[in-house]
Formats: structure tokens, sequence, C-alpha cells
DNA sequence: TAGTTTCGTCATTTAACTGTAACACAATTC
DNA sequence: GAATTGTGTTACAGTTAAATGACGAAACTA
């Protein structure tokens, strides 16, 4: 489970892409500012860092000479403005590992930061987990105590809703629509108690699967 | 596994060359800047350096220049733009041994390196290996348990394209992507399957090649 | 050219998954 | 405590996906 900083100042962008790579397994703190990421910096040093160029104090080439005087092996990936080709020649010589031009596909972001944390010895592949379980969405495999199991697609996509939302009850609508309404065809409501039924009964740890009474369910770390 | 250092200012082209060398079996590099090669050379001497003529920081030929002072034998490849045959010139009279022109196939690159490696003596075969399955990309062969097996073009295609992706599951989409369509002809889905039985068994491990039902197929190191 | 191998497709079989209904059980309400 | 509501459990049947076997066209070999 790898840690990442994100110094972006527009919170809406932040608060998506933070989503999202969540969602994928990692650990995100968003930084509003460049004092604020040098803060965060000198407390602990994340896996990885996402620099916005463009931060209302000041633009990012600082903060990543900052950050590789420092560290030398950090990965720094630097979000720039289409067009900006300055920035990328400034972005590389200040030590940038890599860039991503705004606006840019989450998919594209999530693989470059794949491979920079590959390359940087860091074989954290980002998994989602919960107690002993363990979801590993780039191998799609899940494993209970180390031991491998077989899911069938409608369980592991209802595994991987609850794992997403760890913690939180999930309304059995809202489940129902992520994993069975993708395209708009509905279901008996009673499939998913059944699907989940037979999640339970592969998991060796149905403990953590907790029904919310007329609500959903709720995945608990803690057993 | 010979190390390259690949000295890039484009990271969208960088980063597909990366992966490609190094699904090869390469160790890969890159580096952003003249600068930031120099530096790296300093502190490692890799088997071959892959150098881009046009650079932010200048052109090529000064760090050719520069490391043909340092090292006799380190073998550069330099990589210019179509036509521009001044740099042809200029590349060989700096020292390099051999250029390919942009934009370039994959697989000339991949060639020119071998070659260039073998004559320097680094008889650097990369070879992809799972359990007791053996791929030598160079001599196209397969052995299972030391045992040569004769396998037809499309067989070693997947049989490839599974073991670059080792340990994760590929999606049959992927693998006819990369096996089939790679000239947007497409074909039955049904081939897939019909190619994997055929792959299977002439495989003497067989069981190595899981089936991920609705998903695609996974190959698996332990057995 | 005849024989062989490869390869894509089709038809069929096999296996796995999935949704549904019926019933059992637990929690909640009155 | 009976009625009500929501969830757990089980069995079954329809559906879907993959495995298999067979065939003919195309490519290759001798």
């Amino acid at each position: 489970m790898a840690d990442i900083y994100y110094i972006e100042d527009d919170s809406h962008i932040a608060g998506a892409v933070k989503e999202y790579l969540e969602k994928k397994g990692f650990r995100v703190t968003i930084c509003g500012t460049l004092a604020e990421a040098e803060k965060a910096l000198s407390v602990y040093v994340p896996a990885l860092v996402l620099l916005d160029w463009n931060m209302p104090d000041g633009r990012g080439d600082s903060l990543c000479r900052w950050i590789r005087s420092r560290w030398k092996e950090l990965p720094v990936i630097f979000l720039t403005v289409r067009g900006d080709c300055g920035d990328v020649v400034s972005g590389f010589q200040n030590g940038a590992d890599d860039y991503v031009v705004k606006p840019f596909e989450l998919e594209v972001l999530y693989s470059r930061i794949l491979a920079l944390l590959r390359r940087a010895g860091n074989t954290a592949e980002p998994y989602l987990s919960c107690g002993g379980i363990v979801m590993d969405q780039n191998r799609r495999m899940v494993s209970c105590q180390g031991k491998e199991l077989a899911l069938s697609a409608a369980e592991y996509q209802l595994l991987l809703c609850l794992m997403q939302n760890k913690g939180r009850t999930v309304t059995r609508e809202k489940i129902l629509e992520q994993v069975w309404d993708v395209n708009g065809n509905y279901v008996n409501d009673n499939t998913l108690t059944v699907t989940m039924k037979r999640l339970r009964d592969k998991l060796c740890q149905p403990e953590c699967l907790k029904t919310v009474r007329s609500v959903g369910y709720r995945m608990e770390d803690t057993l």
C-alpha cells in the first residue's frame, strides 16, 4: 500500500484524483500549497509525489529541486498544462521523473505511477486490503490469509465494491448499481443477497462482511 | 540481462520503448536530459547507450564525444529524425556505432541493439522463464523441462504474451490485440480458445496456464 | 504436384456462473 | 406473542463462457 502526496490547489480535481487513486489501492494525501507540501514531506516521506506545476505560492520547480536535494530516489511526477513545453524542460532539469499533461486521463496517470514505482524498486503494486483479505486489481487476484481465492465475476465485483468503501456502509441500491446495473438492466434484489452468501462462503473471514439491516453491507477492517 | 541508458526527452516515446525493451529482457534507464545522462554515466556504465540526437539541452554529438573519450568500446546508437543526413555524418564522426531513424520500428531498434551487443562480446541473450518453461526470443525457441517444444507462430505469440505478463491476468481482448489484431484484422474470438488448447496440449505443464473465466488467462510461476 | 502442417472457423459438449423462487430464520413492530 | 419486514439459505434451471473435435482453406515442404 503505497503513499502518495498530491500537491494541487484545485480541490475539485484533487478530490476526484484522490478518490480514483484510493480505489486503486493507494493512500493519497493532498497538499493545497507548496508550503504545506514541504511541511508534510518533513514529517513523512511517501513513495511518490504528484506535483502540480502551477501553485498559488510559486512554481513547482523549486519544490522539486528541494525534494531532489533531500531524496535522490523519491519519484516525482509533475502535472503541467498542455502546450507548456518550457515546463517540461524545466521539470526534467529540476529532477522530475515524469510528467503528465493536463487534462489527463486517470488511467494514464495511473500507469505512469505504476511504472515509476516499479522502477524505484517499489514493488508495492497497489492493493486493497482488509483484515487478512487482499485484492490485487492488476492481477485480478484475491487472497485470504495468504490462500488464493477463486471468485466468480459477480463475487469479485461485489467484493471490490465493498473494499473500495471499506469502513463505510454501502446501500444495497448502490451495490446493485455498481455491480449489476452497469447497462441499466435491473435484477432481482435477492440476487445481491445470494451473491453475498456465495462470497461469504468462499471467504475464510466472513465476519468482516457486516450486514446493516434495511440499509446494506459494510466491510470492516477489524475482526 | 544487459543495462541500457536511453537518453530521450519525449517521455511518451521513452516510456513505450522502455516497456518494449524491458519485455525483451533488458534493464532500461531513461535520462531526460544530456546533463542527467552525463551524471548517470558517471555513476554507472551500462552495456549500451541509446541517444536521441535532439535534446532540450543541446545536441547529442557533444555527449557522444564525451562518452567516446572515456569509454572506447561502449556501444552508442543514436536516434535521428528522417532526412537529417547531416546528423548521420556527424553522428559517426563523433564516435557513434549505429543509428536508427525516427520514427522507427521497435523490432529494428531491437535487432540493432542485439547486433551491437553481440559485437561488443556481450552475449546478452534475453530470455523469459516461468516454472520449467523457458523462452529464448533470439533463437525463437521454447523449452519445457529441458525438452524443446515445436510451437507454431500463433502458439508462440500467445505464450510470449502470457509470459510477458507472468503472474497477472491478461484479458482476452488484450491477447487478441497483441497476438492477432496487429494489423486491425479481427478474428473469431474462439480462435484464441482453440490456440490456447493447442498450446496447452503441447506444453508439458498445462497447469500453469490458468483460465480466469469471463476475463482471460493467467500464467503462474508456481506449480 | 502431392503430402504435410498450420490456422481459422463451425458445431457440439462440458463446465461454470447466475438469477430466481421458495422457504427458513432473525429482527422489528404493534 | 403474533404479524411484519428484511435477510440467510437452499435448490434448481436457464444462460453464458470455455473446451473440444472436426473440417477445409491456405501455406509450406519435398
